[in-house]
DNA sequence: TGATAAAAAGTTGTATTATAGATTATGTTA
DNA sequence: TAACATAATCTATAATACAACTTTTTATCA
């Protein structure tokens, strides 16, 4: 077994007082003296792992104040992404996953959903009439789906839907516009009113239904396209 | 503008190297001493630079070799988000959501599986015949389930299933033990043999099946478990 | 007594220097 | 040419010092 370096000591000491609650978010650590007093490291070490730590967003430093826990805000952790691309065919992989993971949420929150939360789910539709653009169809259709996450009272399924759209957000924003303006704006809108009326009459198994039959049709719509551009090239290639 | 950090600084001008591609993934960058030289900074300020990067997974350092830049894979940037999920846990969520996941999974896996996969699955269940302790027997659950998500072929998936696998190790290992613990060895063993069984038979519907049992099997153990604790609490409770 | 300003203490950021441990390159010898 | 020893290179860790910034304490004055 390889021996763990300083830094690592340092890095996994921390993590796990932040995972067992000693220090909760927005709270302190101990400064980097005392930190390297208990494990017995040189404060090097103990800046290394810490460096480790805030380049993950678990922990932010302030100069002279001292070292906090972050608050858990996905936003800390998108920074990373920059130097990614993402391709097409990762697209659907993560339209697979939302298959699998929407038709879990929108089951749940179908089944418990307050009236407060169907209200707000029937503003979000009354705004998808009046949009004007597809940049703020993404940001509705965001909503409504994280919205439908959020009221499936599971925090982590909740969680990673925001990851998920995220990314989508960061990395494939101009793709999924290309999806989405292609089909009429009224077909699109239908869909989430059918997903709206199933969770409001309670209905699960329907509103299970409705959301797989709107995800497979965005995946087709993406690959009928997908093709297109593929022939295309594949025509330029030729004419060469 | 608050001024830029000798550290970030350095973390900036690797970056960039790597996006305009000068250097390009499987490539060494410069010694620690040579950017400080570059840079006009300390090799300490070098060195928390490329500490971040190497968190993110960007780079990898090794001692003595030199630091070499990371080919772009989208699992070195995901796990960044396992911070945000080890807030806000709960067992029975988890398990929730890889009921949904791992159905997937399982069902793309039975599909695109290789000869070699299948080996190799089978030597897991192999393994998990002769384990000693519930410590063990983790390890090759974990390595069961992402073999078979890696084998999906659906990349999103599994950097998903890794992330869930981490969290679950890092935060509900001593729950899972307890949870596994409490069955027979014998039933649990036979529970993935049938999944690999059907996995072998390239019958996804059956592998899904039995992996969804499985599963609920574990939360109704769990459940069970959970509210026996309860009731013996709550008995020590009246009793006072 | 309360408010304000100054001082002190505490904390992170950077720099320098030194040594240890590991890898790679070099050169020598058989 | 191949094998082995040696040197050079590079990262890992450490100790120390000082700068820059923040927080806390103390002192002063109204």
């Amino acid at each position: 077994m390889r021996k763990k370096s300083k830094s690592q000591k340092v890095y996994d000491y921390i993590e796990e007082l932040v995972i067992s609650s000693e220090i909760k978010p927005g709270e302190r650590l101990p400064s980097e003296a005392k930190l390297g007093e208990i494990l017995n490291v040189s404060r090097v070490s103990v800046r290394a792992g810490i460096e480790k730590l805030s380049a993950i967003g678990l922990v932010s430093k302030k100069k002279g104040g001292g070292t906090y826990v972050n608050k858990p805000k996905n936003e800390n952790y998108l920074s990373v992404f920059t130097p990614t691309l993402l391709h097409n065919t990762d697209y659907l992989e993560m339209m697979e996953v939302r298959r699998a993971l929407d038709s879990l949420s929108v089951q749940l929150c179908a089944k418990n959903i307050s009236e407060a939360g169907v209200k707000k789910l029937g503003e979000i539709i009354e705004h998808m009439e009046h949009i004007q653009s597809d940049l703020d169809f993404f940001d509705l259709d965001k909503k409504f789906h994280l919205l439908i996450s959020k009221h499936s009272k599971n925090r982590f399924l909740h969680n990673i839907h925001i990851i998920i759209w995220d990314v989508l957000q960061k990395t494939l924003r101009s793709k999924y516009n290309t999806v989405t303006s292609s089909d009429s704006h009224k077909e699109r809108i239908d869909e989430h009113k059918r997903i709206y009326e199933a969770i409001v009459g309670k209905d699960e198994d329907l509103a299970r239904i409705y959301t797989v039959r709107h995800l497979e049709r965005i995946i087709d719509t993406f690959v009928c396209e997908y093709n297109e551009a593929y022939h295309e090239a594949k025509e330029q290639e030729t004419k060469k």
